[in-house]
DNA sequence: CTACCAGTCCTTTTT
DNA sequence: GGACTGGTAG
């Protein structure tokens, strides 16, 4: 036994990660904080486990919510471990899923060839379905059918399962049936199909849960704070009573439950799998002291929490800045000075983070980022495989592979134009419907010219299909361009030099995905399954399918230019699990973080909260906190009072750039305070930059706003007979036929129509 | 079919 | 403010 717990793979472990890592084959919850090396933990503790022959490779099964996370995982096992790991079944849950839908595809009821919608995919179906069903989309739009749906997946929910007792509710549920039948009828799934379809399968066929429940003796789970109850069933069908379940998680960082996580699953996991082993890891590796009693006692205002307090022994460190503008312009000017000052003390730009709640609060950042000349990064947006002309491309690659998806089909019949209009697409469904048929196959019942047209765009297709059969993926991906008449169509559009050059690159990543060899066959498990794929771990289909999993599974880097030091722009969201030597955590604004829809949602705040917690922890050394008094949001300006969460922060920890004042608005007050703080001339500044056209001319904005034809304006303390004292945010209409937003003292912003409340000037 | 205009909406996001 | 949608005119 004490190979066991002496292999170098343990060196330097402190001693709950040393417990976590070497702990027996049964259920264990890790609470990992933040920065306390849980990426780490769990991939020494299958390095070991397999090191010390616990397990072969073939027996773990790793889940995580990323690809990126999964990568790492994989590369870091690579250098711990000298064994071949292509037997391991390490990825996200969607991508596993896909992976036993592929190799058990007859038991679950869909076609070897079955294609993966994303959500912009399954949006244009759903869309189209609609159409379809006659329904008015201006009571049902698509957007909120689409997240109808996709809720009830998480939930695990088919149609009939879904709580339909209002009439409402029922029209959806007969939208989600319809839904369903088409993506059948097409041999499509959506995200979530991946996951309900597998549980479905696991739970009805004993034979293969029982399979795969001996194989895997080791289940490992990343962020599992972010799990819904769906990936929570499928990791209960997964495991027997002898699995070792090995769940690393952290509570208050679970910030995704608007999209169907539910932090329970990590008290039900305890509970339902009589968790053995709870282990903590507060020894925080990342930030200093300051920064983590900040941390520690803003989410101690949360209640329900596992309980777990972060610390340090790298000492308090510098305090926490707050600054607090006059405007959200001042705010990113504050921003450039100081990051040229950090960048003139030899700090990387890199190595500097710029994170606000919400993407709208980025523009102004990036105007005056760009106008000082600083290079900058801002995560988000269109990945690769999202753009337009790529997802043309790809939607010939699956119909070559399945002709019957209409929603490849549609997006590609006429593009580029081939004379295909509405009519004739009408025409086309029309056939379609009638013979309970694909558009592809219904293209032969076409008559006239309308007819010849999709019948040429039909034989594209077809000789797409064939002729392109035994070539290697790289030169069917080029053939695609080329037939298709995709390339020849961008050649002639103005914009199109980028656009060609994207598709290169899908051929280039066509090439380089071959070349990877992800999965390499193995010794196939015989499973005695009737109409199971008898390699449930080698290749799982063609090249081609394999390639369009990956492009829907994995839709590319959201990030711009990389390799260059830039300063890095993203919503605090998309910062977990990042860290940053400097960390400018912006907007800390009521309304806006917390954000005042979470304000009326249930334990909207607490989640807020851990927003908060999560944004703070991203820092080593330094932190910045900043609000803006006045911000242009939705095309007017807000007048916001400081976050909270600030006020919950300790103010040892604290050093104030500017007066801290009460935080209250009292007409001019505040805004000479400030103004005396930071003299106009500071921030306004000439020939910030050579970039872009005029050189800005920023001035002072107006705190107080202008007068309105009410006799009231923006700022202004009033008092109303029932709510009492409050600030005017914003104004609307005109004399008696406005409204106006007021922030009360007592209960907070309310909107009240001029003509009808009983409103007067305070002072 | 394209181009333009008015109306609408507006947290967070991975797969 | 601005991105996106749906409608209509050319």
């Amino acid at each position: 036994m004490q190979q066991l717990t002496d292999s170098p793979l343990l060196r330097g472990l402190n001693s709950p990660q040393h417990q976590a890592v070497t702990l027996p084959a049964e259920p264990a919850l890790i609470l990992a904080g933040a920065g306390s090396g849980k990426t780490r933990v769990l991939t020494t503790r299958i390095a070991w486990l397999i090191s010390t022959g616990q397990v072969s490779p073939y027996g773990v099964l790793a889940v995580t919510f990323t690809n990126k996370a999964a990568r790492e995982m994989l590369a870091r096992l690579g250098g711990m471990l000298t064994v071949n790991l292509k037997g391991m079944w390490v990825g996200t849950f969607h991508g596993l899923c896909n992976r036993l839908l592929r190799a058990h595809h007859r038991d679950a009821a869909l076609p070897s060839t079955f294609q993966i919608l994303d959500s912009q995919d399954q949006l244009s179906a759903m869309k189209r379905l609609l159409k379809a069903m006659n329904v008015d989309d201006q009571k049902f739009p698509p957007r909120q059918v689409q997240s109808f749906i996709n809720n009830a997946k998480e939930q695990g929910l088919r149609p009939q399962q879904v709580d339909d007792a209002d009439g409402y509710n029922r029209k959806f549920v007969e939208i989600y049936q319809a839904y369903d039948d088409q993506c059948q009828r097409e041999g499509v799934v959506d995200f979530g199909e991946l996951l309900l379809r597998s549980v479905e399968l696991l739970k009805r066929s004993d034979a293969l849960r029982g399979h795969y429940q001996q194989r895997f003796g080791h289940l490992l789970v990343d962020e599992f704070q972010d799990t819904n109850p769906l990936q929570y069933e499928w990791l209960k069908l997964l495991s027997s009573p002898a699995t070792g379940v090995f769940a690393v998680g952290d509570d208050d960082q679970s910030i995704y439950a608007f999209r169907g996580a539910d932090v329970q699953n990590m008290h039900r996991f305890k509970r339902e799998f009589a968790v053995a082993h709870e282990i903590k890891l507060e020894q925080n590796y990342r930030s200093c002291g300051h920064i983590l009693d900040a941390a520690n006692a803003l989410i101690a205002n949360n209640t329900g929490r596992l309980g777990k307090n972060l610390w340090t022994d790298a000492g308090s460190g510098e305090p926490i800045r707050v600054m607090e503008s006059a405007s959200d312009m001042l705010e990113a000017y504050w921003l450039v000075d100081e990051i040229r000052n950090l960048v003139a003390e030899g700090r990387a730009r890199s190595e500097m983070a710029i994170l606000y709640r919400s993407n709208a609060q980025s523009r102004v950042i990036e105007q005056a980022l760009f106008n000082a000349g600083i290079a900058y990064r801002v995560f988000g947006g269109l990945r690769f495989f999202e753009r337009a002309e790529v997802k043309h491309a790809l939607a010939y690659l699956r119909l070559m592979e399945n002709p019957h998806e209409d929603t490849a089909f549609l997006r590609v019949v006429n593009f580029p134009t081939r004379g295909i209009g509405a009519r004739s697409i009408e025409q086309l469904q029309d056939q379609a419907r009638q013979r309970g048929i694909s558009l592809y196959a219904a293209a032969e019942y076409l008559e006239g010219k309308a007819g010849g047209a999709v019948r040429a765009f039909v034989s594209v297709i077809e000789s797409l299909r064939f002729e392109t059969q035994g070539l290697a993926l790289k030169e069917m991906v080029a053939a695609m361009l080329d037939r298709s008449g995709l390339i020849r169509h961008y050649e002639t559009e103005k914009e199109g030099r980028e656009r060609i050059e994207n598709l290169q690159e899908l051929v280039n990543a066509a090439a380089a995905f071959l070349a990877e060899e992800r999965f390499s066959p193995e010794a196939p498990a015989n499973l005695g399954v009737s109409g199971a794929n008898d390699d449930d771990t080698g290749l799982i289909g063609s090249p081609l399918s394999m390639f369009l999993s990956h492009a829907s599974l994995e839709a590319g880097d959201n990030q711009a230019s990389e390799g260059q030091d830039a300063v890095q722009l993203m919503t605090i969201h998309s910062a977990k699990g990042l860290e940053f030597y400097a960390v400018f955590l912006t907007g800390l604004e009521e309304g806006l973080f917390p954000h005042e829809n979470s304000i009326s949602e249930p334990d909207g705040l607490s989640e807020e909260r851990r927003l908060m917690y999560v944004a703070i922890t991203r820092a080593r050394q330094r932190l910045y906190i900043s609000m803006a008094q006045t911000r242009m949001l939705h095309g007017q300006t807000r007048y916001n009072l400081r976050s909270r969460f600030l006020e919950e922060l300790p103010q040892e920890t604290l050093r104030w750039l500017t007066p801290r004042v009460d935080n209250r608005w009292s007409g001019a007050g505040s805004s000479g305070a400030l103004a005396e703080a930071s003299p106009a001339g500071r921030w306004v500044r000439q020939g910030m930059g050579d970039r872009g056209s005029a050189s800005p001319s920023f001035q002072k904005p107006a705190i107080a706003g202008h007068t309105h034809d009410s006799g009231f304006y923006v700022g202004q303390a009033v008092r109303h007979s029932r709510f009492g004292d409050g600030v005017i945010l914003a104004l609307e209409g005109s004399g008696s036929e406005g409204r106006a937003q007021v922030n009360f003292k007592r209960d907070g912003p309310k909107w009240l129509a001029l003509g009808v409340a009983k409103l007067e000037a305070a002072d």
